[in-house]
DNA sequence: ATTATCTATAGATCTATAGATAATGC
DNA sequence: ATTATCTATAGATCTATAGATAATGC
């Protein structure tokens, strides 16, 4: 049990203490993750937690107040990494020369991309919003700058949009584009056009409509 | 306590017993039901249960195997009330005349109501729904049926609908507007613009985008 | 000296049942 | 005779802590 503190690239260096910590949270806050996904937030006791990240249940409680802050801890990895991801993708400098179909193209692909990778992860942050009410607030917060920079991004391009309100149109396509990728991957709608169909099909669907309510017009 | 077992308008004649387990039964689901909203499935006891419906934990367990079952009827209750709406609702003869822009004016209306009326009930089934994935497909079936019937009462007036393709963009719109709402009356979205939005604007809009992706013409 | 880990368990639930009592039903 | 209700509690969790041991850190 000793020897694997060793780091194996450089086997004269133990693992330092501040490594072993971050590590063990790590495996607690993933551990808790799939269990919830799979049993619920409930029937997920911290033994079964200790036990599937390879610790005891003591272990838990010097890195975690209570069973709450682990939970805590869990939305909290996700909203700060989604969060970022947010953030490098609404640099502005990133979408020079691209059009509103790029735009939008690229947050279809961003949005599938998440949903495909990180689907557990999203379903057991609804599990821990189900029993925490007060955390709606950071998710609504998260989903508000995303459509704030995006609706901004879209409006520096609204030459390209032929509809008599552009504010309007872009804001009500992007919210269009928002209900429906959230019915793609939210496990309690189940409306079997949408959920089965292709990641490309979709996407092309979705912009030939954002195409006809903006007037994109002939620019692709 | 015996005197209210007397029924105040027919004062001769008691309550009947099955009369009294109905409404005992009643009670207790919408005892769970208010509970499961507050509190979360597991934080709401079998003992919350029996006294917020002003009875005792034995008679909980008189009425129902377990708290998986009470929780089933919860559920049960719900889909059936849906899908007995939906049926009459569903009704040919009472679309007799109606266009197909008051056909989706009227699901718009109805799904409105519902959010309005049944949000509680939605939501403790959300939660309920969360602990026991086996419910799902319930839940999806009565989704299939519902855009089924409005998809084939819209396609029985194609002769409105100018798109090339009028069975796709019936389908394409049912689902837009299926999506819309359903992210209007979710908890766990929050997307402002959507959420804010009066019913009667939000009818209008949705309907001026129906129109023109259908490609409706001048008949309204 | 401090930090990370473990084992063992006290104390607090909560579910479900046993057994008694009261109210219909025929 | 049967059904609906109650009270009291056994038995099964599960959370969180106390106290000991092992591994860094300086």
């Amino acid at each position: 049990m000793t020897e694997d503190r060793w780091l194996s690239d450089l086997h004269w260096r133990r693992e330092s203490q501040q490594t072993r910590s971050e590590k063990t949270q790590t495996a607690l806050i993933d551990a808790a993750e799939a269990l919830i996904v799979e049993k619920g937030t409930d029937a997920t006791s911290i033994a079964d937690i200790a036990k599937r990240a390879g610790c005891s249940v003591g272990t838990v409680y010097h890195h975690f107040k209570d069973k709450k802050a682990l939970f805590f801890a869990l939305f909290h990895r996700m909203t700060q990494t989604f969060a970022d991801l947010n953030r490098q993708a609404a640099d502005p400098a990133l979408w020079k020369g691209a059009s509103v179909r790029d735009l939008l193209g690229g947050y279809i692909d961003f949005m599938q991309h998440v949903r495909d990778e990180a689907a557990p992860t999203k379903a057991a942050v609804a599990l821990v919003l189900a029993d925490n009410p007060e955390l709606r607030e950071h998710i609504a917060e998260l989903q508000r700058e995303g459509r704030k920079a995006l609706l901004e991004l879209v409006l520096a391009r609204s030459g390209e949009i032929g509809h008599p309100d552009p504010e309007w149109a872009a804001a009500f396509v992007i919210d269009q584009l928002g209900a429906m990728l959230h019915a793609r991957s939210d496990a309690n709608q189940r409306i079997a056009s949408i959920l089965t169909i292709e990641n490309e099909t979709f996407k092309r669907e979705m912009l030939k409509f954002a195409e006809t309510v903006l007037g994109l017009g002939q620019s692709n």
